[in-house]
DNA sequence: GGCCGTTTGTGATTGCGCTCACAAGCGCCT
DNA sequence: AGGCGCTTGTGAGCGCAATCACAAACGGCC
């Protein structure tokens, strides 16, 4: 246990730990035990002290975690301690939604650009800072080390965002468009995809709503047809 | 194999294979194997296959799917042979961008209304729509039969945006706001949390820099200290 | 009509992550 | 100083998901 590799899901989760940690300091609280922690973060409790076990050995055993000491250990791990500059790619709707949003700053990633391809676009403000020639990219990337692009543009044009990202440079990349992406194995890609976000709800709501028609002892035709399938 | 029950997993890749067989379908293809959709949806070919199998032997072996009879059995299983009327709670910078937003509407989720707790907002246009007073939530789910409801309120206000939808009957929420929700069981909660994202992309840069930095032959401190670590 | 190349559908296997359960360790109280 | 209650850290077991691997089935061609 006490090897590298900490597994994916506890990655995934080490944020969420860090954002409740973080509201527990703010309403004074010194330390924390692995089920308040749970609680918090909608977890099991196991799972929390396994979790936090792969940093290392942090709790004390009859009090808990320490609540600062926790937020350093975990923002340390995450990569938090210093600051990260990111582009936006494509300055449409969410694109600007995204550069004025407040949150990102305050948990250490700086908006260092915003690029379009829309010559209408570059040149004019938003939210503090100029929208710039996504042909300039390489440059720009280069010039400020960026390390992370966020890809807003459409669909269609966000391959050849992403291809330009990975040769200015950029070894991670959050795509927003509904795309697959092909990027190199050596770069990160996490994709934010709402429709399929919409439809996972749609399949277990239509699934709710099935299983209330046949509490009302009423036969679905859809139900019955497939049952007769051989 | 037969059974009901369709893994997790499976459903959240569903729509993800449906998008590629929408797309093949507009450049004219007629049947598609495994391999070819595995590639379009980044996947492995033995994975689509297995998740196709749950809905039934649509397959045709030795030839392969017929793209638009596969489009229908998704999309009947997704719930997406009917239209979903949503409502967005928090009309920001975020909400605005998801009303503004063409792809819902393309995929069968209507965005019915946009309700707001802020004075100046109730009452103005957004994308062909007013925004609506939160407090009159419960009224409008139930007029227009609204069934997905989006959190897009700051953090603080979400929990009670999410009570207030499931006491207005709406069984599915998708929350943007970063907090964790409570809701009851049998409400379906899904969440996009994009400083989580980020924070995921940062914890696997800074390994990637680390490795480079080892690479180069020079010790980091941070690792050195940690192996230090009884 | 039979053979051949192709592709599906699915048992079998492996691996990962989640949960349980409990010994070990800590602080506090007497 | 010793006992007690509480909480951590982790081995063990379990279940779900991913992958492998191949027999079965299909179309087309000779
Ligand atoms: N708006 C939303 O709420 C929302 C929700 C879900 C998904 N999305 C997805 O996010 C993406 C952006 O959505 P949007 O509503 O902002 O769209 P949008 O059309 O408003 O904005 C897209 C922007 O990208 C720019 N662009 C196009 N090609 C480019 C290129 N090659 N390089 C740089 N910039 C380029 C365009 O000029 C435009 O400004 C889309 O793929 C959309 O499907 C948006
Ligand atoms: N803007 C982004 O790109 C972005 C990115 C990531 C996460 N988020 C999250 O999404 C949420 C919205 O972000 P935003 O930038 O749009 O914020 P915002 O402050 O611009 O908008 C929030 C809106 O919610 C409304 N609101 C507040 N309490 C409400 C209540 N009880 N009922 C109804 N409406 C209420 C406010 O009046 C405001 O209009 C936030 O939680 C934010 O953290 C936003």
């Amino acid at each position: 246990m006490r090897e590298r590799a900490i597994p994916e899901a506890t990655v995934a989760r080490l944020p969420l730990y860090l954002r409740s940690l973080v509201d527990m300091t703010e309403r004074g609280m010194q330390t924390i035990s692995s089920e308040g922690l749970a609680e918090a973060a909608g977890v099991n409790s196991a799972k929390v002290r396994k979790d936090l076990s792969y940093l290392g050995s942090y709790g004390t055993r009859g009090v808990g975690y320490d609540v600062e000491y926790l937020i350093y250990q975990i923002s340390r791990e995450l990569g938090l301690t210093q600051d990260w500059n990111c582009v936006i790619v494509g300055v449409g709707n969410l694109g600007r939604a995204l550069a004025n949003y407040r949150g990102f700053g305050e948990r250490g990633f700086r908006v260092s650009a915003l690029v379009d391809i829309d010559e209408t676009k570059i040149g004019k403000p938003v939210d503090s800072m100029v929208v710039e020639d996504f042909a300039d990219l390489e440059r720009i990337v280069k010039e400020r080390e960026i390390s992370i692009g966020i890809v807003a543009t459409t669909a269609a044009a966000a391959q050849d965002a992403a291809d330009r990202l990975v040769s200015a440079g950029v070894k991670s990349i959050l795509n927003f468009a509904p795309t697959v992406l092909q990027v190199p194995d050596d770069v990160s890609l996490r994709k934010v995809d709402l429709s399929i976000e919409l439809q996972i709800l749609s399949f277990y709501e239509q699934r709710k709503s099935a299983l209330e028609t046949v509490r009302r002892g009423k036969r679905l035709t859809a139900s019955a047809s497939k049952s007769t399938r051989p």
